[in-house]
This record gives structure tokens, C-alpha cells and sequence, in this order.
DNA sequence: CTAGGCATGTAACGTGTTACATGATTTG
DNA sequence: CAAATCATGTAACACGTTACATGCCTAG
């Protein structure tokens, strides 16, 4: 029950259109929740049905047509409603760690050149971030809000540092491992 | 598409039941990449279906029974290809994130003493996390499946010690921060 | 023989993903 | 006015989550 959520933030920063609010996604909000423009129209939908956003009034509904929504008094009570709100945290979900994994079970032929590829694709995303901090957040710029968006993009790139130096220490691995099929030793003991 | 994997790769470490296979999934998959048991006896069925995996021979179809599951070449194959193929990494999706962001706007008000806790669980499957290390990979076991397994930990050990910190970090800006209500600034700049 | 735990499932739903469809607006 | 682009939307499906249902097995 997070997008909702991500929507009713963006909008309150700034009222917008379906498309607008899917730029500004991918721009702004991807680096730590992304969603496709069918997600967003989706939950538009929901969000103007239960009464948290509405359509600006200028606009009449139809389909090639621009809607601006903004949110609505219900709709900022919800949002600090669910930020107050107690929340477990998700346990980590990862494809590469999985993969790793595997690969210790049936070989790690063919595995390097894409990890290698994922170490240029997290460098490449954390110089983009770097950037980012630079061009919004100089020195002067603390006011309590800025330093609460500073900490969301600060876990950004420490993550992206991360995972650049994880994967840099996997692949030195990878150069003095045998290219096994994996079944060197088959039903070793795990957990 | 990963929970296939993750069920292949887990029956060729060892054959097993449903249970016993979600069993292992809490006790040691867990740390990177968790299901429920409905969702394994649902891929179990689809597996045994596409001719992946087989229950063993000793055992007839019947509800309350126990069915024990291997791997046939098909799937070792399967799973040698998903390894080996070229996958792009998921964007980070991380509710905290989220919320921090939203507090940025709607207030901080009550967001601490959860974060507080969260910071706590993480502290803990830290602890949790280094106590398998010790068990599991003492000095001497540095075969290539046991390096291989060990960076897997190794990263979950490193993630639970980040978001310790991270939020340790976050945790000390909120003491020198007004518990405003968010709209200091309205429409202040973003992206 | 019954109560509790073991083991396997069903059903319903929410969210995310992919492919495609349609109307409006601008530009050559 | 044709083509490209902007903007909104439908449909179908895959995956994850929650609640519940059913059959077996063993201890007392």
C-alpha cells in the first residue's frame, strides 16, 4: 500500500497530470520507488474515488485531455496518517544474491560479464546521483525539508556505493575460482 | 521470475517436501529472497507440471501426505541458463525511503519511534547474521561453493550494518529538527 | 478416540508488468 | 490533412499476501 502514498507526496509537492506525475517518477522519485504510468492512472482513479485528490476544476473528463489533480484535506490526513504509522520493514528481495547462490550449485559459467555489467550500470547510477546532490543540495541549503530529501538521496548513494564496491569484491572472487559446473562437492551443508 | 530459481536451486542443495522447503526458506534463504508456503506448493505444482522436478517415486498423491521433490536434468539446465543470463537490476523500492520523503511534507510527527525500532530489528538480524557466519564459515571451509555462499551473507551482514547506520544517521538529524508539521515551505523545489 | 500438530492445499485479493488501444494536439 | 507526439486509458497476466480448508498421523 506504498503508491498511493508515493502519488499523494508528489502531488502535495506539486499538482500535476497523470503524465506529469510519471515524469517526475522516473526523474525524482525512481531512486526509491519507481511506477509505470499505468500504476499511476490506475491509482488516480482510486485516489479521486475515495475522496483524498481531485481533478482541478477547469478540466472535463475526457480521454486524449489533459486532468490536473490536486490533493484534498482527506487526502494529506491519510498521507500523515500512513508516515506516523507503525511498519516492518520488507526483508531484502534480491535476483543477483540469488543468483549467486544458484551458482554456487550449478557453476558460475557465463555469470562474471553480467556482474560486471551491473558494477558499470550501479557506478554509472551513482555518479547520476552524485550530480544530483551537487546541482540540489549546496552547502547553504538545510532548511528542515531539504535536509530530510538530503538523507533519502544520501541512502541512494551510499547504496549504489555499495553495491559497486560488493560487486568489485564478488568479481575479485570470481578471478581465482575455478569455472566449475558446481557439483565439486554436491550435498554440502548449508543454512 | 525468481521463485522457481530459488525453489530449484533449494531441492538440488537437497531434495525436500513443501513444508520442509519453506521451512528452509525461513531459516536460511530468507536473507535473500522469502516466500509463504502457499507460494511454494504453487510453483512446486507448476515445476513437477513443466517437467522440471519430479516427486519421488515412493510417494502417491494424497492430501494430507508428505510428497518429496528433486530436480530432474531439465530443471538443473533450467537453472544453469537463468544463472548465466543477462538480467537488469531492479530499481531500490524502499518504504522508509518513501516515508521519509512524505514527512518532508506532511511532518516528522511520530515517524521517530518507529524508526527507532526499525533501526533496533536491524541491529538484531545483524547479530543473527554474524553468528551463521561464525557457524558456518569458520576459517578453514574456503572451498568454492563455501566462498561463493559466504559473499552471499557476506552482503546481507553488510546491508544490515548500512541501514543500522543509515538510521542512526537519520536518528541523530531528527534531534536537531523542529517536529514541524511539514508545510514550513510549501512548494519548494524537488527533483 | 480425540486433540493437536503436521502437511498440503484453495480462494480471493492487491500490486506490478506488459502489450495494446484511443482520443487530442501540434507541426510540416 | 497526415504524421508525430501528447495524454489517458483497457486488458490480461504474473506474483505476492492473507485467510481459510482439508486430510493425515501420533500421543495421551
Amino acid at each position: 500500500m506504498s503508491l498511493p502514498h508515493a502519488i499523494l507526496t508528489a502531488l502535495l509537492e506539486k499538482p500535476s497530470s497523470g503524465l506529469e506525475l510519471t515524469r517526475r517518477f522516473d526523474k525524482s522519485i525512481a531512486y526509491f520507488w519507481s511506477a509505470t504510468h499505468q500504476q499511476i492512472y490506475r491509482e488516480l482513479g482510486r485516489l479521486e474515488a475515495e475522496g483524498l485528490i481531485r481533478a482541478l476544476p477547469s478540466e472535463q473528463p475526457a480521454r486524449g485531455q489533459k486532468r490536473e489533480y490536486e490533493v484534498l484535506p482527506a487526502g494529506r490526513d491519510e498521507l500523515a496518517r500512513w508516515t506516523a504509522a507503525s511498519q516492518d520493514p520488507k526483508p531484502l528481495r534480491d535476483v543477483t544474491l540469488l543468483r549467486l547462490r544458484a551458482a554456487a550449485v550449478v557453476g558460475t559459467a557465463g555469470l562474471e560479464t553480467d556482474l560486471r555489467r551491473h558494477r558499470e550500470l550501479h557506478a554509472r547510477q551513482l555518479a547520476k546521483y552524485l550530480e544530483i546532490e551537487q546541482r540540489d543540495f549546496p552547502p547553504g541549503k538545510d532548511g528542515p525539508q531539504d535536509r530530510l530529501r538530503h538523507l533519502v538521496l544520501r541512502a541512494g548513494i551510499d547504496l549504489e556505493t555499495f553495491w559497486t564496491q560488493w560487486l568489485d569484491h564478488a568479481l575479485s572472487e570470481f578471478a581465482h575460482l575455478p569455472d566449475t559446473d558446481g557439483t565439486g562437492r554436491p550435498g554440502a551443508g548449508e543454512d
